[in-house]
DNA sequence: TAGTACCAAGCAAGCGCTTGGTGCGGCCAG
DNA sequence: CTGGCCGCACCAAGCGCTTGCTTGGTACTA
């Protein structure tokens, strides 16, 4: 699995914490509650029960609640940069890139980090400005995997639009999927990538855009 | 402008706060407030701040912060549905009256109600179960036209996809423009709503979909 | 005189975080 | 082989502060 193979390799090179040590179960049940109850709500309290700590005992591993938060951010960013980096480079055609991408993303959201993810969204304005930032650079590189893509659709004919604006309603697209999508259900995230990929094709300009 | 017509009769129909009184005042504030900050980390305090007044004397109007949460929800859904239903009448083609739905959501979000708006998106998990569900029956009528400005659009031939997920890749499109979309900007909201229109009606099956 | 809108003061609970100390596995000098 | 010790992970207790909300009373309007 892509997924695990990525993560192994980072916690080797020391770029995210190991999810068996006590920083990353940590970081994993922090992940959960923040989704399910909110960053804000959720106090250092219920976190150690989660971990069967006391909750002084967090302080030993983060100075503060907001740099879990942070964590939490930070190492989601890395992660998924590094399996968008991969499937970037195996894909072929530029239609077979971006496709690639959207499906990155839409695993991200919907299976292993998508917890992680969900707070990434949700919280974004409980980090101080600073760690924004810090944040914000940390995605430069996934970001512009993105526009790559676009840009080299838009050379090949196969997508009209500006690629500003798609990137993001795709992100909006996209990104919703976590408040609907269920894997058990009939559609798969293969499925649903070819949906949205078709979306973004440019449309036969003879076609009545009647209004 | 149809946006304050339809306010007024519904202040004077008694679904919603008069803006100019008290408590209108008071949903407004916290309808900023819990858009730039935060519900959680919005205190009473801050409220009152913000109208002038003690902080007790917020509960003369709410019995609970969150009774005022779900003010500021309920009125922002009462109001656009009503908005709606207006745009959805005056519309002519099927395809009017997708891009009209596109272009209230769109206004919505981004104009007079759009704090209001981000709250109802951000702020929803903070809501107790039985408010959540009041809140979702009233929205039930918004959501039906939108699912039947689509089956027409199918009917028509217009559309190819499964309406379902249209509706909710467009709902996370539309939603995520309160994050990027300004006002000042070189994009018009009719603008934006074209090219949303524009990806939802099907492409000739002739071209290549080459993967 | 009843009702609306508000003030001034403060309570109880819960919050993030600090402090001082304990148990234990690994490591190295003797 | 082993005794001493270092550092990691954690505990038990609680401090200082903020929070949502309550109470009892006042001014003004109709």
């Amino acid at each position: 699995m892509e997924f695990s193979q990525s993560a192994r390799e980072l916690v080797r090179a020391g770029r995210i914490s190991d999810p068996a040590g006590p920083r990353g179960r940590l970081l994993r049940e922090a992940a959960i509650l923040f989704r399910e109850v909110g960053y804000e709500r959720t106090t250092v309290r219920m976190l150690a029960d989660k971990v069967g700590i006391q909750s002084g005992s967090i302080f030993h591993h983060f100075r503060s609640k907001e740099e879990i938060l942070e964590a939490v951010m930070e190492e989601t960013v890395i992660l998924n940069t590094a399996i968008q980096d991969k499937a970037v480079a195996a894909a072929g055609s530029p239609a077979a890139r971006l496709r690639a991408l959207i499906l990155c993303e839409l695993r991200a959201i919907n299976k292993e980090t998508g917890d992680a993810m969900s707070v990434l969204h949700y919280e974004w304005r409980c980090l101080s400005r600073p760690r924004q930032q810090k944040i914000l650079r940390l995605r430069d590189r996934y970001e512009s995997n993105w526009m790559d893509a676009l840009g080299a659709m838009v050379e090949a004919g196969l997508v009209r639009e500006d690629i500003f604006v798609l990137r993001r309603l795709l992100t909006g697209a996209i990104g919703w999927t976590v408040n609907w999508f269920r894997p058990d259900g009939p559609l798969s995230l293969e499925d649903l990538a070819d949906r949205i990929l078709g979306l973004t094709l440019r449309r036969d300009p003879a076609l009545p855009s009647s209004l």
